[in-house]
RNA sequence: CGGGACAUAGCUCAGCUUGGUAGAGCACCUGGUUUGGGACCAGGGGGUCGCAUGUUCAAAUCGUGUUGUCCCGACCA
């Protein structure tokens, strides 16, 4: 355990807060709630950039790129949109000295910007489907901030697509829920639960909202990222219209879908554990870190072995890095690299050396394994695909551990007293018996999961029958 | 945005009550010895005490304001 960070059970929030500094991730900087990322953490979202954008070309997305200043007049022009951001906008109100004629507020998100260019650019069913994303900073203007998981300034990415008919923009919605269910649990080794928001959570301006829902390691949830079916919202509200197939102006049927850099804060809080960081291989910038041993009679021999070996590593595409150093002793990088979460350490030593061994020891089960140094890159390539679906099954039991099946609002209750966690339950559909749940325990109906374990019948707070079953849980 | 706490070296903190020229440990630099779970010896560098303002012969220390961070709450895509 590392004698620098607070143990998770005796305060999380100090062991996040803890953990981000010993690893380098963030420096906070001079404005409130706006942090760094610093190399580390930046490595981690251009990963994750380079993996999703893939994912996104492959459904045939194009990337473009939108204005940061959006003129306050076009969140005017879809109500409940307005009514959502606007006590998180801030706004430029002049420049040169010179104070603007129209205020230019910064931008929460592009579908205004995005829905008024659209209108200009579609003109017929033949300019349907446009699908495009936007990589962006984004500013909302929080009253609470938190490193990574809620800052003033954070990126993201939105994409944002337009389609001749419900049925298609339906269908588009879903499949980029599918796209971030799949790289959440397959890249990012966080198990979701993926379902739809309820009324009240939905985005101000969808007409219905999708999420995939995440457990951090302390029973709270994290919104991992969201689709929206934006119906005819804001073609109404932009004028979206094409001339279709029967020659006829159509409003066209829009979507939005976006995640960000919260999720580094969810991967630092799925996966971590009191050593520090543990970063699933797939995501992490450095997946293996050789530390060459030995002294200083042997240590050329060792140290020129490590480089071939090294060397070995880098060409079959592994993200390996040497540690030679020598001031600082092995010991201190065994503890070092374990804060900092690299998913593989490779120790070789004088013995080793005799041996034409070398020793794996995995960041996330401190595993060590003995294997001859001509079969390096394939065990590599085995244990980094083995710590992968460990890390995702030891969340997925971590969380189903801490999921509980709740009829009333008492024994949700008393579960959240023990435990911290989620609570599947019904719901009778009424905003009433939700906000109810929300007063007495703090926790929010997280969405209305496709794929619950059990169906409930009965709403957990006024006992009518339930429409929907929800899970419920405290939120970051 | 409300309640509470904090802000002194890169980090963790002492000094403040009772005003008098800035401290420790770790980190950093130099030299040497070390190296299989946070090595050791010797020497060295580094801070307008968050910022502003007031009181005072004199402010890290007392007052006021301000900014930021943390905890609790409200709000929250």
């Amino acid at each position: 355990m590392s004698k620098e960070i607070t143990p998770q059970s005796e305060d999380f929030s100090r062991w996040y807060l803890d953990t981000i500094k010993k690893a380098d991730l963030m420096s906070y900087s001079p404005v409130r709630g706006c942090i760094v990322f610093k190399p580390d953490s930046y490595e981690i979202w251009e990963n994750i950039q380079r993996e999703l954008d893939r994912r996104f070309k492959e459904t045939g997305h194009r990337n473009a790129y939108f204005p940061l200043f959006i003129p306050e007049s076009f969140f005017q022009k879809e109500k409940e949109h307005v009514e959502g951001f606007n006590p998180e906008l801030p706004f430029v109100t002049e420049a040169g000295g010179e104070k603007l004629e129209e205020r230019l507020a910064i931008r929460p998100t592009s579908e205004t910007m995005i829905g008024h260019m659209y209108s200009e650019w579609i003109n017929s069913y033949r300019d349907l489907p446009l699908l495009i994303n936007q990589w962006a900073n984004v500013v909302r203007w929080e009253k609470r901030t938190m490193p990574f998981l809620r800052t003033s300034e954070f990126l993201w990415q939105e994409g944002h697509t337009a389609h001749e008919d419900e049925a298609d923009a339906r269908r588009e919605t879903m499949q980029m829920l599918e796209v971030y269910r799949d790289f959440a649990e397959n890249f990012l080794a966080i198990p979701v639960i993926v379902g739809q928001k309820t009324p009240s959570e939905k985005f101000a301006g969808a007409v219905d909202t999708f999420s995939i829902e995440a457990m951090m390691k302390d029973g709270r949830a994290v919104q991992a990222g969201t689709s929206h079916y934006l119906g005819t919202n804001f073609a109404v509200a932009f004028d979206i219209k094409y001339l279709d197939r029967e020659n006829k102006h159509t409003y066209a049927y829009t979507t939005s879908w976006g995640v960000s850099t919260r999720l580094i804060g969810a991967l630092i809080m799925v996966h971590g554990d009191d050593k520090g960081l543990a970063m699933p291989p797939k995501v992490a910038p450095t997946q293996v870190v050789m530390i060459p041993i030995g002294p200083a009679k042997t240590r050329d021999m060792v140290v020129a072995r490590t480089d071939e070996l090294f060397a070995e590593l880098k060409s079959a595409g592994i993200r390996v890095k040497v540690d030679d150093r020598i001031d600082q002793s092995p010991g201190w990088k065994f503890n070092e690299y374990e804060m900092r979460g690299v998913p593989i350490r490779v120790e070789l030593g004088p013995r080793d050396m005799d041996n034409g061994v070398v020793v794996l020891v995995s960041r996330i089960s401190g595993e060590k394994r003995i294997v001859q140094q001509e079969n390096l890159v394939a065990e590599i390539q085995t244990m980094l695909e083995e710590i992968h679906n460990d890390m995702f099954e030891r969340a997925k039991s971590f969380r189903d551990e801490n999921f509980i099946s709740v009829d009333s609002l008492e024994e949700f209750t008393a579960f959240l007293e023990e435990k911290r966690g989620f609570a599947l339950a019904g719901w009778c559909g009424s905003d009433a018996c939700e906000s109810h749940v929300k007063e007495v325990t703090g926790a929010t109906s997280r969405n209305i999961p496709f794929e619950p374990a059990e169906k409930k019948d009965k709403c957990l707070v006024c006992g009518e029958t339930a429409k929907d079953t929800v899970v419920f849980g405290r939120a970051y």
